[in-house]
DNA sequence: CCATTATTGTAACATTTGTTACAATAATGG
DNA sequence: CCATTATTGTAACAAATGTTACAATAATGG
């Protein structure tokens, strides 16, 4: 193997990539804030991506896929209690700050954006919002082998009702809602659990 | 008053202005898919509006604030029953074809679209949710009225978990969910009511 | 040193972007 | 008929789009 060596790893770079498309979406931005966020050449960019923005759109979902949803599956399985690890995960919204806020769901935003766009990648993009569901159907099999959920309830009703909730409250959150009342929003969605 | 008559109304031209963005949103619709949309030469688009498509799609805000949230709250102050109309209203989802599916709704897409794009024009979307918000509590505030609401239950939260269940559905329903889990889902939201 | 691969920055590319200018035609009220 | 306004279609515009080409430099293994 000869050669100057990789000085990205394509990893870094998709996490990089994930972080710019996050603020406005794929068809909103540019080549040259792909160049300034990846912190590389164009020359370096379409080598690591000859299908350049597209693939690397679709490529940075797949990274979204171990970083996250993978990483969820991870916690909840290394979790004490179920119930608690999902209540936790929805608590997070709370301690957002604005950006994160006006950021929303990578996936959800993707999936909104291309519904009229690309179909490829629209189903891409809601077939990862699937596993996210999957992770909560998983979480509520376990509650109710814990006995922290009434077992004539159906988890996989629930895990839509919680992928639902979820959503929503990526969208609500940008209706500058005040703190008290998305605390107020999330305690009567979490009844369920 | 001379010269010659328009031809268009402005109100018709913003309706079909309204039918293209619902499409693609405000950045992936072009300038000549909105020629043709619109059924009008770009002369007279930019006569009728200079601003160009900007000011062509938040005039489309504000005519759907006349077209679809006026006449929410019309049909509620004519309905019999705040409760049924409520319902009715979500239940509305069921009987969407493939392409309202992916069209979603045309103030959650541009509130998501515009986060980090335009505050200006986010502030005017997430605001006419607002009105729709406001439609819930009002209907709900009937319902009490009408005995079909414990008193004990508070419009505005509910109002808000309306508007976060109307959020995350049409995010949801462009997740390829089948009819019938749908119905479940909606059927379990709505036990608040 | 050499072949190989990586990175960079610039230049150039054809397209598309949204918008402006304008000439030709049309339809009204006076 | 005339002044006025509306509409249309084409041409032209500068600017930005995403991508390609390329020369220069860098860093590795052999």
């Amino acid at each position: 193997m000869a050669g100057r060596p990789k000085y990205y790893t394509e990893e870094e770079l998709l996490d990089k990539a994930i972080k710019v498309f996050w603020k406005k979406g794929y068809t909103a931005t540019s080549a040259k804030e792909l160049f300034a966020g990846l912190g590389v050449g164009q020359g370096s960019l379409y080598n690591a991506f000859p299908g350049g923005k597209k693939e690397l759109f679709q490529k940075s979902l797949a990274r979204f896929l171990e970083v996250s949803i993978r990483s969820f599956h991870a916690e909840l399985d290394q979790s004490a209690c179920a119930i608690k690890f999902l209540k936790d995960f929805f608590a997070q919204v709370h301690f957002r700050d604005a950006n994160e806020i006006s950021n929303g769901c990578y996936l959800g935003n993707s999936t909104v954006e291309f519904a009229n766009l690309d179909i490829e990648t629209q189903v891409m993009s809601s077939d990862l919002l699937k596993k996210l569901q999957n992770g909560f159907e998983k979480a509520l099999r376990r509650a109710q082998q814990e006995g922290k959920l009434s077992s004539d309830k159906s988890p996989k009703i629930i895990a839509l009702y919680l992928m639902n909730l979820w959503n929503g409250l990526n969208v609500t959150q940008r209706m500058n809602i005040s703190r008290s009342e998305m605390k107020e929003l999330l305690k009567m969605n979490l009844a369920v659990l």
